[in-house]
RNA sequence: GCCGUUGUAGCUCAGGGGUAGAGCACUUCCUUGGUAAGGAAGAGGUCAUGAGUUCAAAUCUCAUCAACGGCUCCA
């Protein structure tokens, strides 16, 4: 007999060899109907497996995201099994479960799939998985494997297989399909009652760009039908919230073919949503010691190369340009911080003046690849909120800190509550990719993490993922389809000073080695503006809106009183405007609802014989009439409340 | 850059080998109104660009460009 503990803390007696699926069984047949896995001792296994030994065992299901990837991994089983038989002599490569569904890796050979195709294999999958297939595990030698897909044919396996241990190898065998798999699956293919395959993409067999391109299929499954149709209504409200869709909608910024890819114009209500942040920020920093500077936007090559930019990237960025005369070549400026550089070296300095802080709102040009572009988040030319702080290596920690908690105050301003904070290392295996000493990577490394854990910030941690001349921490959150940004960005850097030879006299009279650290708490305002519309679907705070009312004359008789009404609050710092057209109230309403205004202010006789505005919110409908003092009291309040904490 | 899809009026989209359609927006006129679309008329397009097939191409073929979904990349 076995004890088996169960996630509540009872325990029970069972025969060895009982499953997960038996267990499940004897609580209650519903429940068992219900399980997809099981995690026992921790570890995610088949809900059929049988256990052998004490064990604390949890039942997964629908519920658990562990259950959900189950179910979306056999799913992917499902589609190739789906594949196979209606595509003769494919080729497989991966195909994972992930995030939301799952995607199988698939070489056709000269055959290229089109999404037409889709409803015929979704239409196979669900009558596969009407056959409630069952998912069998089973252990094979290496040998086993490679014979296995070398009579099959998929070179693709056998490179996988190649690059596991013999003896830790195992297959799942669900109806005809054969898989190489570590498994867990779900009891069997009857778990899945709907299916959507998604979209096609090229993928690169195992992320090279060098090796072939397969073709993915994404696709997503659901266990009722219901789910799947709540899914894809899920999906249509994303689109809405899109910055690319709202971005046109609002006006607020636009590209033109003729200017150039990813060059982003920015339209007057954008620039002054934009502006407004700036503002914001220029006061957050000026209360923390930060000093202003501007430079040009570009720079002399050698710069570049005493930076070690030109080495690293000269060959990706836009080819340089030169003087008519002398030949002299410029790169258009990448990066602020070797300028930023050349300002500090500008006079000595003492530990006295650290730390020095420069920041400037600098636009710098990066040649994308042209399929990377995308809206405001990836575009080649963009604005940095960059500051270079300069300061001795005690002060390190400290301005480390403070820098968090200007990205942190940022993040409570606008509400941004779901993101991930991300530490960047080196990859330890590859150590030829970084410039600068071991040591100091390893103190800059040793302060990131210090600060991260003081500060009781949780974070996951990116090896591989540091910049060439530094850690960094950075500050992603999510658009609204679920793709991953980063925003703010915090680096260590001690290699500039050192390139730049930057240096300041110590208390001891001897010349010593600043230490730098970049930081961007919006990191570009292209990226952060495309993230902030995503996340307020257009509706921006009170205190940033372009627009803040817009008064509704009832007809023109009460254009005079629109108008003495506009200069009331334009002399309060309201930005408004007035609908002119001669049209009816309902209409002048509708459009304002539309544009997403935060105020209405509807004026007619009542309104002009008392000094009144009948005013309606954006979204709450009406709000009954005020004095016009009274409105602009409440916006004001609104706005400083909103920005009091700033 | 690579793979796939798409490209028709300012926007959203229909059509489709025989000289271009709707709704909204725009202009003019009528209307002067009370909390999410008042009415009428008008203007607007080399059907992304270039080549090919054809008596005839917006429609079929190819190439180019761009947008979109991914992959790779991202100082």
């Amino acid at each position: 007999m076995i004890t088996i503990t169960l996630p509540d803390g009872s325990e029970k007696k069972y025969v060895a060899g009982i499953s997960a699926m038996d267990i499940a069984k004897g609580i209650s047949e519903g429940l068992a109907r219900n399980v997809l896995a099981a995690k026992v001792n921790g570890n995610l296994q088949d809900a059929l497996l049988p256990i052998m030994e004490d064990a604390r065992v949890q039942l997964l299901t629908w519920n658990d995201q562990e259950g959900k990837a189950t179910m979306w991994h056999s799913s992917a089983h499902l589609m190739a099994e789906a594949i196979e038989l209606l595509y003769p002599g494919v080729k497989f490569g991966i195909g994972p479960d992930i995030e939301n569904g799952f995607y199988y890796d698939i070489d056709f050979g000269d055959y290229s799939i089109s999404d037409n195709e889709f409803p015929k294999i979704e239409n196979k999958m669900l009558e596969l998985a009407r056959q409630k297939q069952v998912f069998t595990r089973r252990e094979v030698s290496k040998q086993e494997a490679l014979d296995y897909f070398t009579k099959k044919g998929d070179p693709y396996k056998i490179e996988l297989i190649n690059d596991l241990e013999d003896g830790r190898i195992t297959f799942y065998e669900s109806g005809n399909f054969t898989d190489l798999c570590r498994g867990p699956h779900l009891p069997d293919t009857g778990h899945i009652k709907a299916v959507k395959l998604l979209s096609i993409a090229g993928a690169y067999w195992r992320g090279d760009e060098t090796r072939k391109q397969l073709t993915r299929i994404y696709g997503i499954t659901f266990p009722k039908k219901q789910e799947l149709t709540d899914y894809l209504a899920l999906l249509e409200e994303a689109k809405k919230r899109d910055h690319r869709k709202l971005g046109k909608e609002l006006e607020l910024f636009a590209f033109s073919p003729r200017v150039g890819l990813g060059l982003p114009l920015w339209l007057p209500k954008g620039a002054e949503l934009r502006g407004r942040l700036e503002d914001f920020l220029k006061l957050v920093q000026r209360k923390a010691g930060y000093e202003q500077v501007i430079t040009p936007h570009i720079g002399n090559v050698n710069l570049y190369k005493t930076s070690g930019h030109f080495q690293k990237y000269g060959a990706d960025s836009f080819r340089p340009i030169s003087t008519p005369v002398e030949g002299e070549e410029y790169f258009l400026k990448p990066m602020n911080c070797p300028h930023h550089c050349e300002i500090y070296a500008n006079k000595p300095h003492s530990y006295k003046d650290l730390p020095i802080r420069y920041a400037e709102f600098g636009t710098v040009y990066r040649y994308e690849q042209s399929g990377e572009l995308h809206g405001l988040t990836r575009v080649r030319s963009f604005t940095q909120d960059d500051a270079h702080i300069f300061c001795t290596p005690d002060q390190v920690k400290d301005e480390f800190k403070s820098v968090m908690d200007i990205v942190m105050k940022i993040f409570n301003a606008l509400d941004f509550k779901d993101f991930i904070t991300q530490i960047s290392l080196r990859d330890p295996l590859n150590p030829s990719k970084y410039i600068g000493s071991d040591e100091n990577w390893e103190k800059a490394e040793q302060a990131i993490m210090e600060v991260a854990q003081e500060r009781g910030l949780e974070t996951v941690i990116a090896y591989g993922e540091a910049a060439f001349y530094g850690p960094k921490m950075d500050f992603m959150v999510r658009d609204a389809l679920g793709r991953k940004w980063q925003l703010g960005t915090i680096q260590v850097d001690y290699n500039l000073p050192e390139r730049f030879e930057l240096e300041y006299t110590g208390s001891d009279n001897e010349k010593h080695r600043p230490v730098m650290i970049h930081r961007a708490p919006f990191g570009s305002m292209e990226r952060f503006v495309a993230v902030l519309i995503e996340h307020c679907a257009g509706n921006f705070p009170i205190w940033l809106t372009p627009e803040q009312a817009i008064i509704l004359p009832i007809s023109e008789k009460y254009n005079d009183y629109a108008e003495k009404l506009l200069k009331l609050l334009k002399n309060s710092d309201i930005r408004a405007q007035i609908d002119w057209r001669s049209e009816k109230t309902g209409r002048k309403i509708r459009d304002a609802e539309m544009k997403k205004v935060p105020y209405m202010l509807i004026v007619g006789e009542k309104e002009e014989a008392e000094g009144l505005v009948s005013v309606r919110k954006h979204g709450d409908g009406d709000l009954g009439s005020m004095t016009t003092e009274a409105f602009i009291e409440r916006i004001s309040t609104e706005v400083r409340e909103a920005t009091s904490e700033l």
